[in-house]
DNA sequence: TAAATGCGCAACCAAACGGTTGCCCATATC
DNA sequence: GATATGGGCAACCGTTTGGTTGCGCATTTA
């Protein structure tokens, strides 16, 4: 409603964005995207990154929801929440609707001009 | 069709995201949505940011592809490109509907077992 | 109990990023 | 012609980022 909610909702869609746009992060969401949680090592596999490298992505990735994490036994088993995801969709679809519209008004405009 | 050319392709997505993932540049997009080229200084008015700031994400944006630039006289004016967002928009459904056709057979799965 | 596996933590490093300042050029405007 | 406006370019700077290495701890497995 007020133009504070908004610019602090923006905010967040920012930092999911941010969290995707790295390929590894990328990669690792694409990777849990079919159903299966994964340990880290078992994640580590894929890449030629260290392990480290892959703790400290899936924890960017844990900070914006995009990822949950449960400690079974010694191992760290990451799954993908797709909620976030969603989130986005909603968003570029409000930005891209808002083009839409506004297009469609210019170009409502223009005829009525001529 | 090749693992290769996915893997190009989700580079880009991902080069998309990174370039949506700074607050300043997604509030040029979300700016630019409302239809209307703007010039540069008209842009950054909207900002505590310098003028250059200001310049330099809108290069960063254009890379991607998300908004073009015409010179106009003494002015660059800058207008939103939505196709890139189309592009995040269809990567996120796909990744998503993975996701959910995943759990779908997870849980037929485990209903069959019992 | 000893060895192996999976992680977490901290320090460290080079490169990229976001931003500023200073200067100069081209185009409008007076 | 003089002045004001819009913008490009380059240098510079502090902070963040992506990555590594080293080490220690807990949990399995032999």
């Amino acid at each position: 409603m007020s133009s504070r909610r908004r610019r602090l909702a923006s905010e967040r869609q920012a930092q999911i964005f941010a969290a995707l746009g790295d390929q590894t992060r990328l990669s690792l969401v694409a990777r849990l995207s079919d159903g299966t949680a994964r340990s880290i090592t078992d994640l580590s596999d894929d890449h030629k990154l260290t392990r480290q490298a892959i703790t400290k992505h899936l924890h960017v990735l844990e900070d914006v929801g995009l990822v949950r994490s449960v400690r079974s036994g010694r191992e760290s088993i990451f799954e993908l929440d797709t909620r976030p995801l969603n989130e986005l969709q909603d968003y570029l679809s409000r930005v891209s609707s808002q083009w839409d519209d506004a297009l469609a008004r210019l170009k409502a405009f223009v005829e009525d001009e001529t």
